[in-house]
DNA sequence: AGCATAAATAATAA
DNA sequence: TTATTATTTATGCT
């Protein structure tokens, strides 16, 4: 019933006059003053529970109707969002939050640290062991990235298979070497400044 | 005086019997309840600022004496770290943190989305201090080390004058000295990959 | 004590 | 929404 394409809250915010200090800023009958700053109060107490947006969207899907995906936590974090999808996410958000600070709310005071234990249903998983190359297998990589730097799946599978590594690591290594290329390139330009002598 | 190979603070808070409520937990006189608590206060703090390890750990050299690697900020957060580096860290950690409070305070109310301009100031890069050794003092070193591998506080000053190094990069280098010695024994253990269960 | 980079998370494209 | 890139955190090594 909504096509809706509205400007984000973000944008409307920003085109607005600085000094528009307390006034109500509606569209359609929606405060987005309001909403911002539930937002912020929202990122700040996910944090504060050391949760990361994939896990409040999956979360959602426990105490409420629908579960969210990260990206839609992360655009009403950042209000990149039109007010309409907006108001429709903050009261799922909204009872999430009342939910968690009664839930462990006692618990904030010692922080995330041990908090792994209370979201154990919603995420178990531990964060895998840095993964060490032979110098063989790099050496294969490198190859491998030299030939083509976006293998498809098959490519990477074989390559695994190949190598005897888990496909996953290597399709992690190719997303990590392209950022270092690019990384690289960009570094190379900052490089003219200082052709003087010292 | 410190080679220091005393377990992590996480490590050993986690050994302890859980309804350890109160009762201090002291370590050579550090208490590693009071540094949980902070590192966890710092770290909400940093989050409420919207500010990321690296930019803190830069911001570091401006407010007060060395700056931290990111490495440092995500160890010392995580209390991965021995009880001796974490009561060094800390202070300089506090006194970033009272003016991070007073500088910007007001702001936290606003949230981080605007506090890039806050922390320009802050993100002019610092050079990273690196000692490197000369091959004669190299030599004169692992000589020293082949003899003495814990030399007492008075050799070292002896060996810093000697070579004109200050006495704290003597220290160090004989800490990480005796680290790779270690590390190179037990190296040969680790190097298979996948055998075990996943 | 910190670099290099693997892994995880947040942000953006499709 | 899912797929992918960009950014940040965590860790093996030294």
């Amino acid at each position: 019933d909504d096509d809706d394409n509205s400007p984000t809250i973000a944008t409307t915010l920003a085109t607005l006059p600085s000094n528009n200090s307390e006034e109500t800023t509606t569209v359609d009958g929606i405060n987005l003053e309001e909403i911002k700053k539930f937002a912020k109060a929202f990122k700040l107490r996910r944090l504060a529970l050391g949760l990361t947006q994939t896990q409040v969207g999956q979360a959602l899907s426990v105490t409420r109707g629908p579960a969210y995906s990260q990206s839609a936590i992360c655009r009403f974090e950042k209000l990149d969002i039109t007010p309409k999808s907006a108001s429709k996410i903050k009261p799922v958000l909204e009872k999430w939050m009342r939910e968690a600070e009664l839930k462990y709310g006692d618990r904030l005071k010692n922080g995330p640290t041990n908090l792994q234990d209370l979201v154990s249903d919603l995420n178990t998983k531990k964060r895998k062991r840095r993964t060490s190359f032979t110098p063989q297998a790099l050496e294969k990589l490198n190859d491998a990235f030299e030939l083509n730097t976006h293998p498809s799946g098959t490519d990477m599978s074989t390559i695994a298979q190949e190598l005897n590594y888990d496909r996953e690591v290597i399709r992690v290594w190719f997303c990590n070497k392209r950022q270092a290329l690019k990384n690289s390139a960009k570094k190379s330009k900052s490089n003219q400044i200082n052709d003087d002598n010292e």
